[in-house]
DNA sequence: CGAGAAATGAAACGGGTCGTATCGTTTCGT
DNA sequence: ACGAAACGATACGACCCGTTTCATTTCTCG
């Protein structure tokens, strides 16, 4: 009997369970609705009308079930060459304040990262998730910019990354402060000055 | 039998807990040592050497409790006028640094923002305690760089102090990168700039 | 189509936490 | 020295986690 309890944390394969879109979907509206702390597994397959069971045969806990239901709606797209170093920053700052649009999402990010403490494998590929896979992406947007001429050749992409996502994340977990198209301006012009 | 249960979070009165500092420590001690979700009331009051029923008579949950006990050593100091406006915004960043250097209790302040969201007097308090509080003293500091005329009459403080507490928080919760002097001379530099 | 395999929902479990209540004891203020 | 307040221990019901069992439904493919 070798029925080996299948340890997906987002990965590509989608094998076996039925319920997977229904589960991840009951796991971001519990989440959504009624906050981290509440984010039971019970509450999870009451909302996807489960037992509780199908998921635990599916994802080793809750932490990588949430993991994946969040990998889900997380946007890492390229940005596409628009021949315009200002379009597409903006584009990056936009779609990290996507990102974080939705507060009950926003909040479990770095209270799920708080739980993987303890799981450094689990962590790793969270943050590759998360962080590393669409940093890549705006990267090759600033590195456009730097070869048009356009930014400064010094310009350090982690540290702007930080700033755009820091400040972003900043005021939607802490401060409660506006997230707008003021704010996304002067984030692109942060780029230009640095 | 008028035995009303205190409700003190953050009040400045220090009237009846024998053990309020032991407690307060343990509290911190937990949650350094073995993280937000580790931080059960039993927990804390084995490690003060206390009973159960002592903390819930002072505090009336989790959250306030801890909320006591991280504002305990959060800093919130002025800035003294030194005459030099690098050097105050110099210091006003690293006042920042510190208060998130401990990774145990800078998981714990998001954390707790996210479980203090069904709580509003709570989180107000807390907002109070962790954020306008400390900006008050760093925005006084930024005022005075703009009298001196070192920095842009356009300055918006709000943005300033979102770039930089957002950007060390970032680094702490998310990405893990380094909260160093390079970081802090960079984050500086920006107020000058923006 | 039909039979075996796989996935499922329901239910119950031990272990653990929360917040409350109730003890008998220790410490404080006066 | 005495009464009131704070204390520690302990037990409670309610809830949740993560696992297991089991009878039933749904797939798969010969």
């Amino acid at each position: 009997m070798k029925r080996v309890v299948s340890f997906r944390f987002m990965s590509d394969e989608t094998p076996g369970p039925r319920g997977a879109a229904r589960i991840h979907q009951a796991a971001r509206e519990v989440l959504a609705g009624r906050g981290y702390s509440a984010l039971t597994m019970e509450a999870v397959a009451a909302a996807a009308g489960v037992g509780k069971s199908t998921i635990y045969r599916w994802w080793p806990n809750k932490e990588a079930l949430l993991a994946d239901a969040l990998a889900e709606v997380f946007k890492g797209e390229e940005i596409p060459d628009l021949g315009d170093t200002r379009a597409e920053l903006r584009r990056a700052v936009d779609m990290t304040m996507d990102n974080y649009a939705d507060a009950g999402l926003a909040i479990a990010l770095p209270a799920l990262a708080a739980d993987l403490a303890r799981h450094p494998e689990l962590l790793a590929r969270f943050r590759e998730v998360f962080l590393w896979r669409k940093r890549g992406n705006i990267a090759a947007a600033l590195h456009r910019g730097v070869d048009r001429g356009d930014l400064p050749a010094t310009l350090d992409t982690d540290l702007i990354q930080d700033l755009w996502a820091g400040t972003i994340m900043y005021r939607r977990l802490m401060t409660g402060g506006p997230l707008d198209d003021d704010l996304a301006e002067r984030l692109v012009q942060l780029a230009f000055k640095v």
